[in-house]
DNA sequence: GTCGCTATCTGCAACTTACATCTATATTAT
DNA sequence: ATAATATAGATGTAAGTTGCAGATAGCGAC
């Protein structure tokens, strides 16, 4: 079926909002429920979607070395970010409006081209 | 926003389905209303489209030099290639799915988030 | 011939992502 | 002390889709 986008940017967006701050191996892990297709986001993916942000003034950070274990850089939203997240939610309710069209339209499309060899009894829905 | 898959193939799918016969040119034209972003499709895209399509045995094509002009590739759905379409039906079922999860919790987190600022007043929807 | 329209196809760059790999820190076991 | 493991971040390479520009070619108008 091909590579389908991810969108690991809005969701990495969408996680700090739910978390307030995070690190991306914790983003990386509560992202999960809004994966978009079956495959979940990558580890890297998220490394690299903060890095991106942060350069364009969405997210800030800085490195926190008071826990145990490696160094964490923690993530927290900005104002702009959260405008950010605000346009992704603008983008992703078209994309869902085209898609449900072209689903729809695609099942009529379907079903018409059926008629003439399923003779009729095989109502599929 | 960054590029986001124009979500070409099924769209190709879906005009020939429609049509019953058509050339790439006239899918390019005739794709308008199924367009995922505001850009349109990229004819290219559609030619590659229809090759690969053709390679995994999902469309064929014969020449048609019949009309003025020059010859014209014409395409045709196969049962395997509604078959695909059908796959792609369902895969863009979930992807509407998950996609509307994310902004429905998105909007659920900006929100949430203003609440301290905005002083609570303004309820947007 | 030259211009413009139709029609197909190719080249190159951009972008996102998957997978593998590398580094470094702290804890635990031997 | 050494080795193994879990945490945490980052990079390199390849794959796949797309946008844009341009090449090629047939045909009609002038």
């Amino acid at each position: 079926m091909g590579n389908l986008y991810r969108f690991c940017e809005p969701i990495v967006l969408l996680t700090l909002a739910r978390l307030g701050t995070a690190h991306g191996y914790q983003i990386s892990a509560e992202a999960a429920p809004f994966n978009v297709t079956h495959a979940g986001v990558d580890g890297a993916a998220v490394y690299r979607a903060l890095r991106r942000l942060e350069s364009s003034g969405c997210v800030t950070s800085t490195w926190d070395t008071s826990g145990g274990g490696p160094a964490r850089r923690v993530y927290a939203l900005t104002p702009r970010g959260r405008e950010h997240l605000d346009e992704w939610v603008q983008v992703m309710d078209g994309i869902v409006g085209s898609i449900g069209r072209l689903t729809q339209e695609s099942r009529s499309a379907l079903n018409a081209g059926s008629h003439r060899k399923a003779s009729g009894t095989r109502r599929g829905a």
